[in-house]
DNA sequence: GGATGTGAAGTATTTCACAGCC
DNA sequence: GGCTGTGAAATACTTCACATCC
């Protein structure tokens, strides 16, 4: 399907995937450098800060447009403005929290996404004897409120945390729910129909493809 | 360098790296389907389960050996075993952590590591406050005992939950104290020197590359 | 002089498609 | 008949190299 291949349609200029996961890390070492006070940057240097090629970096920019100048680099304020927004992090992002569990609760708890822009808002669970519970500054809601706190708050991210037996039902709701991208901590892959994100933390599949290298190398 | 074209010497297979990162995930299957008391299995029923193509899950493993039978399918035993063994983890890792913190103490006490085979036996920290509490069973060693405690418990695997200010020079000490994979925890991408594997939690950037999809498209 | 942006070349990865075997 | 294993074809991604511009 869309595999025609002489579609004038076809022409839109896709940006790869690969792409786009990388942006990320350049808005990371820009926010950098930015508040080291650097004000340009060549891709020579972002490259050696990211372990890329000069090459991949400036190519993957092009897709976007033309940011740079020649002889120069890269204003490093500019840069930044243009990937946030076409990464689209230049708005804050309310998000759901699913399951308050020892993980659920260390992910509230962590400080690392309210400085990006991704304000956790809401956080659900299954347990009756946690609903209603304060978990961080957030009071815990049934899952049954799913659909009406999404709508109200305008949730279109969510984070779930729940154990692996409950993790497809749970995504499959958000999903029946309006949530359009999902971070999910099981150890699972869940399925989503087409046009809804989906990434997995699994620190253990991590963990065994080093294991991979370290077990047979003398050195690589 | 390495790359002479003729060099005979270059016909060592070496596996693609993203076919080494599947590897973990096709374990998970298998044990999952294991548990479940499946026998055999398809490439065809494995690449349901996880939404890639038959050829590919063929093609992967192709690069270690024959392990199908065909007209059948695989053995879902005699796979896992093969899989164990190729990736490393049919035996037992031991495992330090750096950083005890908020993140650092949900790491510890996260149960998911065990099972697999992964046995958190150390913990380190820089704080005199910290250093010699009980967290999550473990006691709690000054950095200054890295090398003797990597070395005394054969630790070639870490874990990093440090701030971002200090991820650089404890991923550079734990390098020098013989540690083989490291995975961190801080949004940051810490260099290391060839022969050291390094994998990256950062669910920022995760979400992140997300919004990019869900920010403009209508639906894609 | 120095760095970008980009077609073209070069690699890497995925998919096809079918011979071979159970 | 059904499914693996695998060369070959197709596709995707990266790197080169240079015209272009500041």
């Amino acid at each position: 399907m869309a595999g025609v291949p002489f579609s004038p349609e076809d022409s839109r200029d896709e940006v790869p995937e690969v792409v786009v996961s990388r942006l990320p890390q350049y808005l990371r070492i820009l926010n950098r450098l930015m508040e080291d006070g650097i004000m340009v940057v060549s891709s020579q240097q972002l490259g050696e800060k990211l372990q890329v090629t000069p090459a991949q970096i400036r190519k993957d920019l092009s897709y976007f447009g033309r940011f740079g100048k020649q002889g120069r680099g890269y204003s490093v304020r500019d840069l930044l403005d243009r990937l946030r927004q076409i990464l689209g992090v230049n708005a804050y992002w309310n998000v759901a929290v699913v399951g308050v569990g020892r993980l659920g609760r260390a992910i509230v708890n962590y400080p690392g996404f309210n400085p990006d822009g991704f304000h956790l808002v809401a956080a659900f669970d299954i347990n009756e004897d946690v609903i209603g519970q304060d978990v961080g500054g957030l009071t815990v809601h049934s899952l049954d409120d799913l659909r009406r706190v999404v709508t109200e708050r305008n949730i279109s991210i969510a984070i779930v945390a729940v154990p692996v037996s409950h993790t497809q039902e749970v995504v499959d709701l958000l999903v029946a729910c309006g949530v359009r991208a999902i971070l999910n901590y099981a150890p699972i892959i869940p399925h989503v129909r087409e046009g809804v994100r989906i990434r997995n933390i699994d620190p253990v599949l991590s963990l065994q493809s080093m294991t991979y290298y370290i077990n047979s190398s003398v050195e690589e």
